[in-house]
DNA sequence: CTTGAAACTATACATGTATGTCGTTATAAT
DNA sequence: ATTATAACGACATACATGTATAGTTTCAAG
């Protein structure tokens, strides 16, 4: 017999649930999260969230995924000829990412990478690594097309920059979340940045600009 | 009457536990470790250890104040007259700490400073603001005598790099953490980092390093 | 050497919280 | 009306916490 409702409502319900539970984890990070707390917020029954996820972790990654498919829309989108600009454009898009770091998803990103199962079970969690690598992937062909295009002179592994970058930022943010903008000095550690970008991979319209 | 130990006893006893304890985290982080793990490794009763400590909380705090410890000594120790050879030994020996990431307190840590009430009640807990606070004044110091000396030319605030410096270190840690030494590329990551920490305090040692 | 305070053990307890399942009820499609 | 199934919420289970009790060991003072 036919299903009671359509596929379609159920995706929906489901990207509800999702959007309910990050609302919870952004509040509450991972580790204080209970099913109960989305049951809360969701204003769903335990058999229902059950029903859609197996677990907790299993509901987290799922927010994970929903919240990295817009950061992918964003590199998409960005499609400039400036390769300078497109990455100072995105290092912005990182520091207004930490101004507002209490209301992102942050915190649960790094309790959960931490916390769950994973670091001793890495296998079942291929996503973390993938992600990691993405990332990667986007900012060295960022840097890579600035090089054939004569833009940038990199003065070390393009990829070597890239995971540089991405360290440094990681960094920059849980320092931020644990100390506050002002003491972490989030904008000279920024005005830093820059500088050793400059020099590390020599912008040609390092003067234009 | 007299008590029944001394009071050096009953610190050496603490001391005990603060390592059984080290042990503990060190194995399984803060978030997954309870009070009955600790009792188990040091073989201790359940009384004995809550007359020791209040709470979790509590026993991971000594034993991050513990471990500390050791590292305000290094830095005591540490009293050459090359600055730069000084911070690059200072670094190095921050890659060899990455080297064995997972025998070391990191994952606890961070769970720690994560997870605990910290980020809601700040006030509760000075010694976290107070360490890194500390940090970055030992290698703002070390800069600022590099400076003196006319060994270094900082091309920007000695303190905004200390917080570059951390911020790059901290977050090389967890992305190793989480994705192992190779996937990391720790070694390349370093070689950038001193890349750019020449360009930023333009050590005049350079030449006869 | 005796002795008694206190350090320690072992375990029970009350409490609280989270988990995942399962039988029941409500409902939308046919 | 019938029926598949979405949604509900009680339930059994598990585990951690911090306290409390009773009994045992230990060691330093007297």
């Amino acid at each position: 017999m036919a299903p009671k409702v359509s596929e379609e409502y159920k995706r929906e319900r489901k990207k509800d649930l999702i959007k309910f539970a990050g609302k919870v984890f952004t509040e509450k990070g991972f580790v204080h999260t209970s099913m109960q707390d989305i049951m809360d917020e969701a204003n769903v029954s335990r058999g229902t969230l059950y029903s859609y996820f197996d677990n907790i972790e299993h509901v987290f990654l799922e927010v994970l995924k929903y919240e990295d498919q817009k950061d992918i829309e964003y590199f998409k989108a960005t499609n400039g000829d400036n390769m300078w600009k497109q990455l100072i454009s995105w290092i912005e898009e990182q520091r207004l990412y930490i101004q507002k770091i209490d209301q992102t998803l942050l915190r649960a990103r790094a309790e959960f990478f931490l916390s769950c199962n994973y670091a001793n079970d890495k296998n079942n969690y291929p996503y973390i690594s993938k992600r990691y690598n993405q990332l990667i992937r986007l900012i060295k062909e960022m840097l890579d097309k600035g090089k054939v295009k004569d833009e940038f002179r990199p003065q070390q592994s393009t990829e070597a920059i890239a995971k540089y970058l991405v360290s440094f930022i990681n960094g920059l943010m849980l320092d931020t979340f644990q100390l506050g903008y002002e003491q972490t000095g989030v904008e000279e550690q920024f005005a830093i940045l820059f500088f050793t970008l400059e020099k590390l991979i020599s912008p040609i319209t390092l003067n234009k600009e």
